[in-house]
DNA sequence: CGATTAACCTGGAAGC
DNA sequence: TGCTTCCAGGTTAATC
């Protein structure tokens, strides 16, 4: 399940790991994932050096120091493991350790910023997740990211460009926040979590939502970002962080998988529905949500 | 244009 | 203990 909050404690995991070093070795188990692999992947990874590891919506980038961008996409199941990891308990839970069988991609890495050398494996059990190599000056126009939106948590993400790329839309809230060329790395949760703390209806039309909820919609949106990656994402099931830990998140939820609850606004209480809508689950509060 | 369905895959949970 | 059905973080194409 991961989205941006999942995708960038992936990123902040596998940095010390990658950033600085050199990838040693590279094997793929299979052909492809959800996609073939690009042709001779693993020799083209081989003796590079990760110079940068940036994450752009949803997608994982990293910057070889051959003009190429290796990027991942984590898909629904996809998982980087370190291996070997000290498991540290703190406030979170540890997930079971991903089943080899699903196990598509290993990393032997040179030492890195910490000075060690690591063994790096990506698992995907529904081979949702895919990964490319994109040369740096082709990457704006690649497929993949030349419509992306904006960053949610950028500087360009405010009530104004909402207003202005929702004028005249009559598709729903949900799916427009759910649109990559929209707002780039929103996913089910947590356009569902914060529709909530806006107090806007989900169903309604995106061009008809008045510019002072448009305010509060734009701050809810970070601001549930923000608490998420604070807390490392969300964990359904098969979601975990490079060291296993599992995220925080889910405890936090307000209407995502609480149907029939209370709504846990301050003086609301009101009962919490679930509607499927474009074959994925909405949550709301029917009181509070207008 | 927008809404819905299916497709890509596996595994876990629930129902009978 | 089976067996079947449904469901899940994502993305994209086809269809109505």
């Amino acid at each position: 399940m991961p989205e941006l909050p999942e995708v960038e404690t992936v990123r902040r995991g596998l940095a010390p790991h990658l950033v600085g070093a050199r990838i040693a070795k590279a094997q793929t188990k299979r052909a492809d994932l959800r996609f073939p692999f690009p042709k001779r992947f693993a020799e083209r990874l081989e003796g590079r050096r990760v110079e940068a590891l940036r994450r752009r919506a949803k997608y994982l980038l990293a910057e070889l120091d051959d003009g190429y961008i290796w990027v991942t996409h984590l898909g629904m199941t996809g998982r980087w493991s370190v291996i070997g990891a000290k498991r540290q308990p703190g406030d979170f839970y540890y997930a079971e350790p991903p089943n080899p069988a699903h196990t598509h991609v290993v990393l032997d890495m040179e030492a890195g910023r910490k000075g060690e050398a690591t063994r790096l494996e990506f698992n995907d059990p529904r081979r949702f997740g895919y990964m490319d190599l994109i040369a740096r000056d082709a990457f704006d126009s690649h497929p993949w990211f030349k419509g992306l939106g904006p960053e949610p948590l950028g500087n360009e993400f405010h009530a104004p460009y909402l207003a202005e790329a929702f004028a005249g839309k009559k598709a729903n809230l949900k799916a427009a926040l759910l649109d990559q060329r929209v707002v780039a790395g929103l996913g089910n949760i947590y356009v569902v979590e914060a529709l909530h703390r806006a107090g806007i209806a989900p169903a309604r039309a995106a061009g008809s939502v008045s510019k002072p909820r448009l305010e509060k919609l734009s701050v809810a949106i970070r601001e549930v970002l923000e608490e998420a990656i604070a807390v490392g994402g969300s964990t359904l099931s098969d979601y975990a962080s490079v060291d296993g830990a599992q995220g925080g998140f889910q405890q936090r939820f307000r209407v995502y998988d609480r149907e029939g609850a209370r709504c846990v606004t301050p003086k609301c209480g009101g009962a919490i529905k679930r509607a499927v809508h474009g074959g994925r689950s909405t949550f709301w509060c029917a009181k509070c949500q207008r």
